[in-house]
DNA sequence: TTGAAAGCGCTAACAC
DNA sequence: GTGTTAGCGCTTTCAA
């Protein structure tokens, strides 16, 4: 079914369909009615291929995603609502939502590429980025639009939405610091992905002004699954001087941490600290209830796609606020695993 | 960046550039190197947009999935594992994977609809099908290549995957049957999804082989997620008899589960046992351990892919085993969490 | 208000 | 082994 065919049911021409079709104002309304019904009755769509081929646009956004074993073992909780909320900005434009993964045995960087030089799409949302991120040169440097989901050094007049890691990080260390905490370890995840550095540079500062000296002893780097948790929990126990709390990168490490100190005879808050990252429906279940920091995925979403939009020629227009740089708020959901210490 | 200034740069018709490109055998290797080396230097890659109007194929391979509750708040993750596998398999046919999200306000079958009609993609794979599926119809009418995760009445010939649900609920029965239980529940998810009604009669068949009553005040309908599973085993606990055991429908429900019994000052599996579904990374951390099944997501991936090939004339050859309706199987995974019953 | 026709980038059929 | 060219479906310019 081709707007030839389509032109020729009706005995009209096929320009005159086009235009009746995208709401040009030159077509006789009676005409367009017309159309719009044929379409209807017949099931018509343009061509996706024919379209972009004369417009030079896809009408497709693109969200690259890793499914890398830390995204395999946690990421669909959190990006399924963040597409939610890109989408429902999509729809009021006709784009489509296109999620890439990006395979484990894939390089990311290869992956934008091919993304980009078959023209899958006219804009991307890049998540998972890296300190040093090569994707976000290659993408300024081809004038392709796009926003990332993370900070990095790379870029720089670039939009981006991060989530308030440093708020965390600072609220985190104050509140074990007020419950006469002193002693304080973090789970970080491993270097690489920005997140990691960011939020560990926010911890130190915290330390920094509380007047605790940085103990690299205390900083354990592992896997964010339930089972890196365990084992960052079993390195800190192993330790000659195990720290009293404990604040978590990522709220899966918790279960296993959980499960750690209760293997050990200990209870979770009691005999050690803990603050996770985002709530998440796993971390309102776990006992005690643990304390950490919410956020609307949805929203980000939602902004996510607005921002992007705003960096587009064609939609510049409806979301003038020019390139977005925003450090995501969070805000605190008091638990039960970070009691004042014991003295 | 076009085959045409490709051409004119190595002073060399479009024609051969094509040629070289693609493999064809009638091109000298001497052009066919220089050709590519070119390609390289300069960054071609051919448009598809282009490729996809002369070819009538687009290369690329739809997966849809809904963003709606269940899946945006389940804990764990088992989309990203699966697509892992399927990328592997397209991966060595120069397909590319793109995954589909049916935003949570938008029609299962009006999506579908969209992403056939714009042609998107040569093949689809479709999730979360229902027990009567239009989709399905719908891809079979238009002759679209396809394979579903999940069984449906819809349809007949097509290629299918499913878990082997069936041998969970017989196996799970019988595993409590033999541990002493009689009043065996069951938490399941709201009808719809066929996943539900399958697992529902092979419960009812489980239990009528051990010569046991059904009770439809044990069979309990609700949201697959933490707080679902909360609520599951209120209704339970009001009962006048709660039952002795409970099968879940999905492993999210356990968290929720288990801490409505510590709630209730009651144990996991000493005062209730649990037989939960797929093991994934938080039921192994649970407390008691989870009895729950084991599969590999990543092989479900490759089969699908290959499934899904398997119907497409273009890559027929490679696949010869036709259509292909196939229950996944599953491995108990002995946990702690349902023992026998107490004397 | 409509029709005719060019041309987006590509591949394949055909001519040489 | 290579060049030429038609045409995939569509939008848009230009002419009527």
């Amino acid at each position: 079914m081709s707007i030839k065919e389509l032109a020729q049911q009706l005995n009209i021409s096929i320009g005159t369909v086009s235009r009746a079709l995208n709401g040009r104002a030159d077509v006789n309304p009676e005409t367009r009615k017309r159309v719009l019904a044929a379409a209807d009755a017949m099931g018509y769509v343009a061509n996706q291929s024919g379209r972009s081929l004369r417009q030079g646009t896809t009408n497709v956004i693109g969200f690259t995603i890793e499914t890398n074993v830390e995204t395999r073992t946690q990421g669909d909780t959190f990006f399924m609502s963040v597409f939610d909320g890109v989408q429902m900005v999509f729809a009021r434009h006709k784009l489509d939502l296109v999620v890439l993964p990006c395979a484990s045995e894939d390089d990311p960087f290869d992956h934008v590429r091919r993304v980009v030089s078959r023209q899958f799409a006219d804009g991307l949302i890049l998540s998972a980025t890296q300190r040093q991120d090569p994707r976000i040169d290659y993408l300024i440097e081809r004038g392709i639009p796009f926003v990332t989901l993370g900070r990095s050094l790379s870029g720089g007049e670039h939009s981006w939405i991060d989530m308030d890691f440093e708020g965390i990080a600072a609220q985190s260390v104050a509140r074990l610091v007020a419950g006469g905490h002193r002693r304080i370890a973090l789970a970080n995840t491993e270097r690489g992905i920005n997140l990691s550095f960011v939020f560990e540079e926010a911890y130190r500062a915290a330390l920094a002004a509380h007047g605790i000296a940085y103990d690299p002893d205390i900083v354990i780097r592992g896997e964010i699954t339930e089972l890196g948790g365990y084992r960052v929990c079993d390195r800190l126990l192993a330790l000659p001087e195990p720290p009293t709390a404990v604040v978590l990168v990522n709220e899966s490490l918790a279960m296993g941490f959980y499960r750690r100190l209760l293997d050990a005879g200990l209870t979770p808050g009691r005999d050690m600290a803990i603050i996770g990252l985002r709530q998440s429906p796993q971390s309102r279940f776990l006992s005690p209830a643990l304390t950490c920091y919410r956020l609307s995925l949805h929203d980000v979403g939602v902004e996510l796609a607005q921002s992007l939009l705003a960096t587009m020629p064609a939609y510049r227009d409806h979301y003038p606020q020019g390139v977005t740089q925003k450090i995501w708020p969070m805000e605190l959901v008091p638990g039960e695993s970070d009691p004042p210490l014991r003295t």
